[in-house]
DNA sequence: ATAAGACCTGTAGTAACTACAGGTTCAAGG
DNA sequence: CCTTGAACCTGTAGTTACTACAGGTCTTAT
């Protein structure tokens, strides 16, 4: 199936074809990601394309990384007229940076993790003699 | 301040040495991983080294991204007798694959952020012209 | 004795969903 | 047209690991 040929979506539709649940995207519509959408007489959503499109977006910005609040700020420049790709880039660079930091965490953690796991000789031994306890009891001895 | 000269703590006194806030140890004990300590009359805590050290322990393992339960689990490991340090080094290395995904997971992220960025040919570029924008779209035509 | 500061309990808030409960509507088959 | 089962509705509570009060009590130094 492309694009376009369908026009009214439910949420279901909408939920199954960006990949998440049904309560995410209400969840959205609640928090103001998403536009309270026209309802049937019973009060069901009907959603359009520009609907899936738009959920198509929060949900690629979310898996890249961005919190609600910055989809909400990209969404402002998307929905406003009169914004610059500068200042979308500008975003994209800040949470780049914000990734590589924690890239950088992670690996640091991961060098203490491993050294831990060297030092460890044999796996038989009690707890008593473990290194990988005695790193965990670390810098106790500052206190 | 070495180890050993004080023998009884407070509350306020464990949260300062160990780095964190008084109201993380109360929550620390509620959630088992540190023992009801003893209680003055007027019911303050009072604490021991023993327990000082247990929250070194802790706070050491969730630097290192260990879970709550995953403490728990250590701390199992060292409350009881009877265990190896290959128990131990198991979890430690289960751990560390855990964050080397993470790692992985972010640098994917990370490539997407800089090419996207990388598209954007000038910063005055009207929104409808942003290939930024235009990335986070993505994917909206295998629907 | 008093007053500041630290402590007490219990509840609610954070992020970003997820999972119900209990009830209503829709769409397809007979 | 009627029935039935799936999908929908609202609203609330749960998840993780804390953090932040509110309103009251205890300790300790002066």
């Amino acid at each position: 199936m492309t694009i376009g040929q369908k026009t009214a979506f439910s949420v279901g539709d909408l939920a199954t074809r960006s990949g998440c649940k049904v309560e995410t995207v209400r969840y959205y519509e609640k928090t103001g990601l998403m536009p309270d959408p026209p309802r049937t007489e019973g009060g069901h959503r009907i959603y359009s394309l520009d609907h899936l499109k738009r959920l198509f977006f929060i949900r690629r910005s979310r898996e890249l990384g961005f919190s609600i609040e910055q989809v909400k700020e990209l969404l402002r420049f998307v929905d406003e007229p009169d914004h610059t790709c500068g200042e979308v880039r500008g975003m994209a660079m800040l949470q780049a940076r914000a990734v590589q930091d924690k890239i950088d965490d992670l690996k640091r953690l991961q060098k203490a993790l491993n050294e831990m796991a060297a030092r460890c000789k044999g796996a038989r031994y009690k707890i008593e003699y473990c290194p990988i306890v005695d790193a965990l009891f670390e810098g106790i001895d500052r206190v």
